[in-house]
DNA sequence: TTTTGGCACTCAACCCAATGGAGTGCTAAA
DNA sequence: TTTAGCACTCCATTGGGTTGAGTGCCAAAA
């Protein structure tokens, strides 16, 4: 289908969508032949455009309005005739700059990357925070905050500090912690959390009737700190960018859309996604196969540490979004933060 | 001038309020005696409306519309007029239920209390994070990331976490890192940070050359640990809420709105004035001082633990707010979380 | 066979005038 | 002092007319 178009078809589609994409206007033939490189008449073009909505690549609001890109339609450009230009030194040096100024710590690195997409592309920006089973052990420390209280402070391998508040039922000396977090802190050092919390759950297992009273409070409390966050979390910077879209002037609709976000479990599962995928993604309109989304479009990069994939970052807008200006900065942005992670602190 | 104002004036004046309140439409005089407790005729109110506006309580949108509260209105409304209810029990259980599920760690406590602000009152909510300087010293630990890195952790007596990246110029040992951190624990724990800060101050002055290396190296670790926040944090919950106000259904103004929100410095300098106020506090309008808030209104109130005053926390919307009913809703939550984390953890 | 000019047609957007109605201020009567 | 009555104002809504961008189709040109 996709196949059939003829070389003409394509460039016309193209200039179609960029000039959409541009203005938010619907195109007509007029416009086309005037302003872009099209030495075509009017008449030609619109036969083209007749087909090209016959194929479903193109929509007509209504009769006597221009055509505008249907999902299809952006999709095949996003595939097929998309020319992603490269950032110039220039621009990457502006980007890069953003994180010099910071604090080296992941928490905050995440946060500029957030807003450094957000304020690039003019769109909203996204970034999840690595889940914890991706990382890797590198610190545990217990502090005794009352007698059935403990706060469990936990480093992963780059620099991502959590905790958690553990409640147990023996009061355990200060002594008692601080040879438990010897023995975790010298026996799970290097491991993956996933490593981890299996290793914890065997050696349990193997040990039901320690006599070791120690080491089973040890791997109690490790196991108490390291299960699983139910769900992810995830950086949101520049949601005001919304408001700027007139095909989101509808308040009813513009409302759907932040509720989504102030929500972020969906973009949770639509950024999880691209988890095990190389480079840059796009995800379409109703490809969130959310309905609230039904009208933005993301652009997804993974990043990652030097255990693997941490997590992945983006860019959310409509979906006429200038997709081949925000691809490089996305991609950029997910392997400058990966170069970052890597590097910096080990 | 207040003063002047008769009973029946203020009646009057209070009823307006609250219908405006009510319908976000300028009142009339016949609305206010056909469906308020008004039992004078319509000629009647319209020479007190008269005489409101004219002392400058009221205005009129324009000659043929009813009349809108001013600023001024608003604030005679919330210092005489308003009639505060408390909540009923099952208000209050119902908030209280919000803190039930989730862990009790500080700062999951703090965002949910910024979401039930703004569930329970229906505008956004908003949550000032603890500055460091105000919490009590109760634990610190460094762990070691690479010979001149070390991440410093640090637990404050309320039970909040923070950490911080800090680059040092000689390696440290293992051995040395835990000699430091021992000392610091014990002769810290317990002092306000200020405290903390201030002595570790003098201590560095007094022993200027001193021999005692490790000391030395602790003090300075400590000091870098505790440099305080340039700015505050702050939670802000419900941001979609502004987006049902027909007083900012301009596109215009309500970017400017919440571009101020995802700026955050402008919040955190108006909930920083509550810090030193008791009870619940109102911020109208052009009160708060900035134009781009010159159309919403604060409702805020401090928060504290064992050490005293901790943060503040509210709800921000437009000024026309149900003022009697969001008040009770911050005051409560104030003092719950004051609560909470009174008695949690020590 | 493909492209193009011409032409009739469609339809949203805009303008404009007329209408209706809610609300006001004023005055005179109760 | 309060109220009924009345003239007046002005926004909001409605509906008709016009405009203009864009379309589809057809016949002529290339």
């Amino acid at each position: 289908m996709a196949d059939t178009l003829t070389d003409r078809s394509q460039k016309i589609l193209e200039a179609i969508i960029e000039e959409y994409i541009a203005t938010a206007q619907p195109v007509g033939s007029k416009a086309l032949t005037r302003n872009l490189g099209i030495k075509l008449s009017p008449a030609s073009v619109r036969n083209v455009m007749a087909e090209l909505e016959e194929l479903g690549y193109l929509a007509s609001p209504h009769t006597s309005a221009g055509r505008i890109p249907t999902e299809k339609g952006y999709r095949f450009y996003v595939d097929t005739l998309i020319r992603v230009n490269d950032l110039n030194r220039r621009q990457k040096d502006q980007i890069e700059q953003q994180y010099g100024k910071h604090g080296l710590q992941m928490a905050d690195m995440l946060r500029e990357a957030s807003r450094t997409l957000s304020a690039f592309s003019n769109y909203t920006g996204l970034v999840m925070v690595p889940r914890l089973k991706a990382t890797i052990f590198r610190h545990i420390e217990f502090v005794k905050l009352s007698p059935c209280l403990v706060l469990a402070v936990f480093v992963t391998q780059s620099g991502l500090v959590q905790n958690k508040l553990i409640e147990i039922e023996e009061d355990l000396t200060p002594r008692d912690l601080e040879k438990i977090t010897n023995y975790l802190n010298q026996t799970m050092a290097g491991l993956s959390i996933q490593e981890v919390r299996a290793r914890v759950v065997t050696e349990m297992a193997q040990e039901k009737d320690l006599y070791d009273h120690l080491l089973r409070r040890a791997l109690a409390l490790s196991s108490a700190a390291l299960v699983d966050e139910v769900t992810g979390d995830i950086i949101i910077e520049g949601t005001s960018h919304f408001l700027e879209q007139p095909e989101f002037a509808d308040l009813k609709c513009m409302k759907r859309i932040i509720q989504t976000f102030e929500q972020k479990s969906i973009l949770v599962d639509l950024l999880d996604r691209g988890l095990e995928t190389e480079g840059v993604q796009v995800i379409i309109g109703s490809e969130t196969e959310y309905s609230e989304l039904s009208d933005c479009s993301l652009i997804t990069a993974a990043y990652s540490g030097k255990s693997g994939t941490l997590g992945t970052l983006g860019v959310i807008g409509p979906n006429r979004m200038p997709y081949s200006t925000i691809i490089p900065i996305v991609d950029y942005t997910a392997n400058l933060i990966s170069r970052l992670l890597d590097t910096d602190k080990d």
